[in-house]
DNA sequence: CGACCAAATGTGACCGGTCACAAGACTCTC
DNA sequence: GAGAGTCTTGTGACCGGTCACATTTGGTCG
């Protein structure tokens, strides 16, 4: 791969001083001209954009980037796989938001979130010439070693409680909404399926979900984990299978679908012998069987308000952009799989 | 955003130029220890490689493109969306692939399948100066307009059969596959619910699907559309009610899980009722109620496959990379959406 | 030991933009 | 109509690499 030089591609392109020979002007003011300069009257700038149409003349990004020390790039850290919904969601909607803004994303992805690995990834996009960063690293491990890391260019972390002006979906009111919804059906023994350990929405998701709880006096009569997967929502149902309830929080939609799964296998039919409750609203959760009570989030809006806050702090070039934090509100959505809990087995509310 | 320039970071990092004085060469040795020239004394490599570690220099990026006129990147047009799995999945493996091989990768996303969308796309990544691309544009007109246009830089197509070398799942088979099954379980009259008209997997799938069928002797009992999304696969029931059927292959698990929703709410129990097969084994499909009966296709390797001839064709510098054309077979998995036709209503095997 | 060749290293130009500064053209005032 | 001030344009250096070519160094041989 060394060693050897191919020139691949077009050394034929039109270059400012083609342009300028053409409009009869400096390649200086050709420059003026592409860059909005005021000062240039308007019969010469109309010649050179006319040499400029005639020629398909498109300036050097690589010239520029040099002369310039800028890139018009923006870099976007990202643990999760796409895989995941919520976090390739963001990415999908941070890449059209910047390119509506004119910039470049490039992304970045650790293997895991090592200190050691971040710090390569980082690197890798600061060496790139990245003028900003978006993390979408959702593990707090991540977040954390993000936190260590003093980097040159402006830094926006999303959906990571950790940093100080964060912002992210409000998780904890997600998971209160569930509690609320189940306990407000007349459900008291609920359960609750959570997201691994190392991911702060998982957190925030089980505090809402418990704090509600507590507020009526309550607690979830069991819990388990899961990794987010379908098959450990499945495998969770095992571990909850010796206590008797009648409600179940799972902190994602994709548990909550391997949990339904699991309760089926054992025989028990949601919602009529168990109310189940997901979080994402994943776009197939209206059509599972039974289609699935959900917290809706708008990752959307997230990954653009990231765009937008990461773009207004390289236009004030340091990174004093202390905005307010900024949470989206989740939004509870009722399908079948939650109704009041009747006909349940004696041992739901009779036994420990 | 114009006019004023803001110098956003870094001007301080090493140049070639710092490292050849700490080193006490020229640059120019300095530059030929990089590239891993062979004509260097190891002393002198040795030297210079202290000098690069102590300043932790790393070479400017946009010079070294605008020396060479190579800019290590390659393009990546693609206008699916990340919510459909196929594309997202290869687009992922792409990334890896080529980072893997030292490239980066920029996205491109055509909002249409317009030709002048396409060729717009495909300016911004030649501009961007991308050594190669890859095309990943399942509908057939993108496919079109892509072969209308004549790139200077080697192009690969996946999942594309109008393209000639082309990289693709062979959704043929797998339609096959899926007719075959539901004909060895013993279902005769066999409905489809196809994929939108202008996807070529979608045309691909039915050919086989109905291909099969053909050899037997025998041919849908009814079909029907859908968008892939699962709300198109509940409403794509509505659409067959009036016909019997013991079995229905949905061209993919989104829209099978839809379709089933719409069995159920009309009383019909899958598979009991109904056997379906689904395509694309998303990771969900296991966790489906009841667990889908789908064609698995390995999205993985067509991405680093794609990665891989483009590179090939990027090194022969021509595009006359006339590789052969490489097809994946996909895979039927059984899972309980399927079983012999038992217990049907009469109806199902006596009407017209 | 000088000649000769290959290996090792150095020199300056160049890629295509932008920058700082200089210089020319044009107004306006007195 | 000369001087001051503004608007417009031009000049050459520079960013940090690579390239082509020149030069030095080291080794081998007659």
């Amino acid at each position: 791969m060394w060693g050897v030089t191919i020139h691949a591609h077009s050394r034929d392109s039109a270059s400012i001083r083609d342009v300028a020979k053409l409009a009869n002007v400096s390649h200086q003011t050709v420059s003026r001209v592409l860059n909005g300069h005021p000062n240039v009257r308007p019969a010469t700038r109309q010649r050179v954009l006319d040499a400029v149409a005639e020629l398909r003349f498109r300036p050097n990004r690589a010239a520029r980037m040099l002369a310039t020390n800028r890139s018009y790039t923006v870099g976007v850290l990202m643990t999760a796989s796409h895989a995941y919904y919520g976090p390739s969601s963001v990415m999908s909607a941070i890449e059209d938001a910047a390119r509506d803004s004119g910039y470049s994303v490039l992304l970045a992805r650790p293997r895991d979130t090592e200190v050691a690995e971040f710090s390569a990834a980082v690197d890798h996009l600061i060496h790139e010439g990245v003028e900003g960063i978006v993390v979408v690293a959702p593990q707090i491990r991540a977040a954390e070693a993000m936190m260590t890391l003093r980097e040159p260019v402006p830094v926006v972390m999303i959906q990571c409680e950790v940093a100080d002006p964060g912002l992210s979906v409000d998780n904890e009111v997600g998971g209160e909404l569930a509690a609320q919804h189940l306990w407000e059906l007349g459900h008291r023994r609920i359960a609750l399926v959570a997201g691994p350990a190392d991911w702060s929405e998982s957190g925030a998701r089980t505090r809402g979900f418990e704090r509600f709880l507590a507020s009526v006096g309550a607690q979830p009569v069991a819990a388990a984990g899961g990794d987010w997967s379908s098959m450990s929502g499945y495998n969770a149902f095992g571990h909850l299978a010796d206590t008797a309830f009648t409600g179940v929080f799972c902190a994602n939609d994709q548990m909550a679908l391997g949990f339904i799964h699991a309760a089926f296998d054992h025989g028990i039919n949601v919602p009529t012998g168990l109310s189940v409750v997901g979080f994402d609203d994943v776009p197939e959760a209206a059509h599972y069987l039974p289609p699935l009570t959900t917290i809706h989030q708008d990752f959307d809006v997230l990954g653009r308000r990231a765009v937008d806050r990461l773009l207004s702090a390289m236009q004030q070039d340091a990174n004093a952009a202390t905005d307010e934090a900024f949470s989206l509100r989740p939004q509870l959505i009722v399908r079948k799989s939650t109704i009041p809990p009747v006909l349940n087995p004696p041992s739901a509310l009779g036994s420990p």
